[in-house]
DNA sequence: TTACTTCAAACGAATGTTTGTTAGTATTTG
DNA sequence: CAAATACTAACAAACATTCGTTTGAAGTAA
């Protein structure tokens, strides 16, 4: 399978097609910045750990010129965990619709994950980790994406079950196994690391799908 | 000092506070039920999420009085974690002692991993996930008695893949592969479902070690 | 001008904790 | 035995601090 670059990415880059005709929106994206450093203060200190003088410090200017670029501090959240949320399922179904086989599929999804904790690690922790401080619209929808996101990888699983390609295992077992064995990469990894990301890649499916013993 | 008029007047609550304690024979251990209702609270809404004034609504007492039987807030946290890592060490120390062959102690770990979550749920998420709230000296401790732990889990592994028990695979992508299945349990296991702890347990354990392919 | 950005100051609310005090219970003393 | 004492656990009130957020004024660039 052919990993595809991530959509929506941590940014740090206008998007902005500048070239002269319109110069006048020079802008440095502070409100990106903002969310960029605030997934990172998340996931290191937590969201209630995390104040919004503790944020302005790293960003670089006052807690109260924050307002101007964002709303509040559950907007952040809110901004952090669905951008993550939608990339996720949009990437489920870019890969439910290749020809490949179950099996492939799913290595797919691990590489996915993966990949997503690499590139775009603190949004991927705060998702993990901050999602239940979300206020109460957004919470709801939040769970409910998630839950359709692990139905999706059960069904694929199901079915390769159902084809002969997995071992008859439990699908729960099986599905949170690997959701979970994927989050350790955001402990455990550091770019400096002995593993490369695709070594990386390829041991954890090793480990998942023929696993530890002889 | 000022004696305050306290005659009358429940001060704004309707519901009588229940005032006479019971007769001396029933000593209800308040410390523990503290610190019980502490790791639901601190599991369900984090640690910084929680008040002292949430805990002692929970308890059944003002938040002041908590601090007849605990120190501070932050002993609470630090209590709960170290007993938890004490759990784990000690444990593992009775494994690695047995005459069993290297499989059989990793399963037995994963096991104890698992009966540990349901058994005593709370605090172990507790101690997965507010350890890094703990004040310095002993987040210090607690860090460096979770890297021993990690050690000799590993060190199972690598005798085992040198025993020839195991595939020759990278020996911490095995370890925090395993080490993170086990988590999902907190979030996922219900005492009613329909999965007995034991069943639970099988079901991992063949993940892990035979693998998800056929 | 107009539109945008920044910040110092202040807001009310909530935080963990301390204080002063009271009521019961256990223990010692006369 | 009863009276005096000490101890425990509970409470309301207040403490200083920090929180997220708002306000209003000043600065900047088109």
């Amino acid at each position: 399978m052919t990993p595809k670059p991530i959509a929506g990415a941590p940014a740090t880059e206008g998007a902005t097609p500048e070239k002269h005709p319109e110069p006048s929106s020079r802008r440095p994206n502070r409100r990106q910045l903002i969310l960029d450093e605030a997934a990172k203060l998340f996931k290191q200190k937590g969201f209630g750990g995390t104040s919004m003088r503790d944020l302005a410090r790293e960003v670089g200017m006052e807690a109260a010129s924050m307002y101007n670029h964002i709303k509040s501090k559950d907007e952040i959240l809110d901004l952090i965990c669905t951008r993550i949320a939608h990339t996720y399922i949009s990437q489920l179904a870019d890969i439910e619709q290749t020809e490949a086989s179950y099996a492939d599929k799913v290595k797919a999804l691990i590489r996915l994950h993966i990949r997503l904790m690499i590139e775009d690690g603190p949004a991927v922790s705060v998702a993990n980790h901050d999602w239940k401080y979300l206020p109460e619209p957004q919470l709801t929808q939040f769970k409910e994406a998630r839950k359709n996101y692990e139905k999706g990888f059960a069904r694929l699983i199901e079915q390769g079950i159902a084809a002969g390609e997995f071992q008859p295992i439990n699908v729960s077992v099986a599905l949170f196994t690997i959701l979970s064995a994927v989050r350790w990469v955001e402990l455990w990894y550091r770019p400096g690391r002995e593993l490369s990301a695709e070594e990386l890649e390829d041991h954890i499916i090793t480990m998942l799908l023929t696993g530890l013993a002889k």
